[in-house]
DNA sequence: TAATAATTCAAACGTATGTTTGAATTATTA
DNA sequence: TAATAATTCAAACATACGTTTGAATTATTA
């Protein structure tokens, strides 16, 4: 892949996370680049491809750090455990040098995708990772997922998705409305600790229900 | 307020909804309201108004039902309890005949207001609105709100907001990737029954931490 | 080195956007 | 009813966008 296509995905894929895919023009990407606006159409053919490149690189190493860990654990012979898909789910996302910017960036990513219909996109992923991703779910099912309960898992999901994107890709957005207070850091082991036992509690009933 | 700025606005909810603000042109939302393009500068200024108008009928409404609640439970001279602040916010979310649809759009124009970065719509707000905002927040935080646990409780309510946001406005986008097993619909009953334990499990510690 | 392919570049194209204009129309007031 | 204000309207404005073009430049091959 020559310089150029990659000083391209580069930059679209750091300004697409700030900004938003319609908020990010091509000269703006070319731009932050230092290349010629007409280099986007003759690498990668259209902005909807760049954006689909984008999504490739990240769900590439996603998946590919995801399977190896799996690989791994299956390997032991076991049953892999829904606290282990968790925590897979989040070391691929992160990346083996636990990257807390690089995950932030990905779960941008992938809030501007669901708020914004990117048709294109959703087909892309779906024709070429529907199977790691149909793959992960049943991990992060569990043991709980009876046949009555899909629909509730369904919705947990949902909800641990949404917890994930949103508190990642929001480092500073709340920080502006609620009080300066709340406004110190947390450390990525700390905010580790703080999510993987929401995320459990999330995906599995309490008692109280 | 005149019948051609309501047409106007109603519009424009529902399309900054469905596609985002950037997303939806004004000729679409003239188009679709039945009137010229020229009244929505005529009626609200600019598009940047049209957006805080929006934001403006319904935080109106959403804040004058929750505070309405606190202020009964506040007769009763007890100190609101975290699940019931829970359980109003819901209540005034979802409006008086519990309307998910309601709910799901505000959802929907909350989750575009953190994606796209609307500064003027969040000086808006926060010139409006903060003193509301805040006091919730107090009654969210419950009394598990002690000093070394705020930056903790900041995270929490970040995934809560997550999850409720994301879950509520993706009613369609993930069925499309998952499993069609898990398409099925969900009762507005069923879904408060499944979301506040969830809620009361994110913003509290659990046993494991 | 000469010929060919790959890549870069400045410039332009067509289209869509938010906004403005000034006249035409409707509603309100005196 | 006449005068005045409020509102609607078709048309145009300036700007930004993704994309395309064809020549210029660089790299590769024979």
């Amino acid at each position: 892949m020559s310089t150029t296509s990659l000083r391209i995905l580069d930059q679209a894929e750091r300004l697409f996370a700030e900004q938003g895919f319609n908020e990010t023009s091509l000269r703006a990407i070319t731009s932050a680049a230092e290349v010629n606006i007409a280099s986007v159409n003759y690498h990668f053919g259209s902005k909807k491809n760049l954006i689909q490149a984008v999504f490739n690189r990240y769900l590439e190493d996603f998946y590919s750090g995801y399977n190896a860990q799996i690989s791994v654990l299956a390997l032991a012979d076991t049953e892999v455990s829904q606290r282990q898909a968790i925590e897979a789910a989040i070391i691929a996302m992160l990346g083996t040098d636990l990257n807390v910017s690089r995950a932030r960036r990905f779960m941008m990513l992938l809030r501007h995708a669901y708020a914004q219909q990117q048709g294109h996109l959703r087909r892309f992923i779906q024709d070429h990772y529907n199977e790691d991703y149909r793959r992960m779910i049943q991990h992060l099912a569990g043991q709980n997922l009876q046949e009555d309960s899909k629909l509730k898992f369904y919705w947990r999901l949902q909800f641990l998705m949404g917890a994930a994107m949103f508190s990642l890709a929001e480092f500073d957005t709340l920080d502006a409305i609620a009080d300066a207070q709340y406004h110190a850091r947390i450390s990525t082991h700390e905010l580790l600790d703080l999510f993987i036992p929401t995320a459990l509690a999330i995906l599995n009933p309490h008692s109280e229900e």
